[in-house]
DNA sequence: GAGTGGTCTAGACCACAAC
DNA sequence: TTGTGGTCTAGACCACTCC
């Protein structure tokens, strides 16, 4: 009698599954564990499997879970830190480590799309190749990012477009002419976005996955000099930016006042 | 006979529905435009309707489209770029602008959760009052985020965290105070999150809605003297760090190669 | 009240990984 | 072969906005 709720809300039921199951995953599992599968997480919650599914997609959404097909759910790690430009400014892959050329294509000078020409700006003209280089970043032995640098024939005067090395060689060769350029700037941007078919298997997700794309130009007293285009996998990685890429935050640091 | 593909990858409807969809919101739709409803969408498209919400929710989240209930499905404009935080540091509201108070809880001293705590480091001490200031972040007319603000009471000895101000005025009496302290770095840090109710609420969007949380510790000789968390709209917003925040970026720019 | 998107169901089949 | 998550269907009802 009584004192039930009488405003009742009608919290949607995937909603409260999601916070039962955010409680669950603290306290009951560590991680690395396995969850019970799908339909029978449903059954004993009593709700369709769709339904436990939009909780499940949330809770992955937020990093607190990993699906894989075929396998199972499990409890996911906190996410990693990744730094993205430090104060200190430098050209790709210099200040900050951990990237590793994409040997398959490495590197192919092509036409740009016209999306590409417009980032790259008045430096490019529309008639010039673009070198192209394809690049994977990875993290405590796991890729978390994949970049496509687009570098114009005219920023590396001293790389022939045509001849010269190929593959993986011209992409070294790419960022070793970059970096005896002087660089006076750069500008970037982060976005949500979802990975394309291609960044999907680099980053071993399905397409669609969720992506944080770190838009990048350098700048050079002769205009932008370069656009990197990099897609980090959102479920894993925190963005770091800054002095200290280190630091625990988890996330419960958002469950606030 | 013949040419008709003979590696046949079924891709998922829902993936090929959005590449369709995009195409015709490049060219048969303009910014603002609404589309048809669900129901007929999907009956034109011969699937069944959560089929093609997989596909409206996908052009959501790269910003392309915008729902809302009861209204109808518009055609979203470009993201905005919002500043965060140029290479030049302040405190917040300081160099970038756009930061409003919530009138309605304005400020408040309370003690912090222990996430919180974590983040605000040896600074704080656990027993110790930290004022909690809400602001929300409007940039063309709309609310693209919402903060929580986190300042130990001893950060700001100037103010007493039981007597003086309340609500809106002593949120504004503690970003004062704060900027008499001399800043020594900052620390920042981007994620994908999902919206909690009450900042879905002052972002005008469903619980759940993805945002991009950044988290900013303040530091001073002392010591992280504040922190502030901050939800950004993922949907609507394109977060820029450095010089120039107001370069067109649309989402052509990741159809590449 | 009419029309919209949001939630939910109870099934089915498919793609993939591991045994 | 078995078991997992991923896709898809054809319905139903609900919450909200607007007239």
């Amino acid at each position: 009698m009584g004192t039930t709720q009488l405003e009742t809300v009608p919290e949607p039921k995937y909603w409260h599954l999601k916070t039962v199951l955010s409680e669950a995953l603290d306290q009951d599992f560590a991680v690395g564990e396995i969850l019970p599968n799908e339909r029978e997480l449903a059954a004993r919650f009593g709700v369709a499997r769709a339904t436990l599914r939009q909780a499940l997609e949330q809770l992955e959404l937020e990093g607190r879970l990993q699906r894989r097909r075929g396998v199972g759910t499990t409890v996911a790690p906190p996410r990693v830190g990744v730094a993205v430009g430090s104060s200190g400014q430098g050209w790709p892959g210099e200040s900050v480590d951990g990237w590793e050329l994409v040997d398959a294509d490495g590197a192919e000078a092509a036409l740009p799309s016209a999306a590409v020409l417009k980032l790259l700006g008045g430096a490019a003209v529309a008639d010039q190749p673009v070198h192209t280089v394809r690049r994977t970043r990875v993290s405590h032995g796991q890729a978390v990012a994949a970049e496509l640098l687009y570098v114009p024939a005219a920023s590396v005067p001293g790389l022939s477009a045509i001849d010269g090395p190929a593959g993986a060689a011209r992409g070294r060769a790419v960022l070793r002419e970059l970096q005896r350029l002087a660089l006076e700037g750069q500008d970037r941007s982060v976005e949500l976005g979802s990975a394309r078919a291609d960044d999907a298997k680099e980053l071993d997700r399905l397409p669609g996955a969720p992506v944080l794309v770190v838009t990048t130009r350098y700048f050079t007293a002769a205009g932008t000099a370069a656009v990197s285009v990099a897609t980090y996998r959102a479920d894993t990685c925190r963005l770091t930016f800054g002095d200290s890429g280190d630091v625990e935050i988890t996330h419960e640091a958002r469950v606030a006042s």
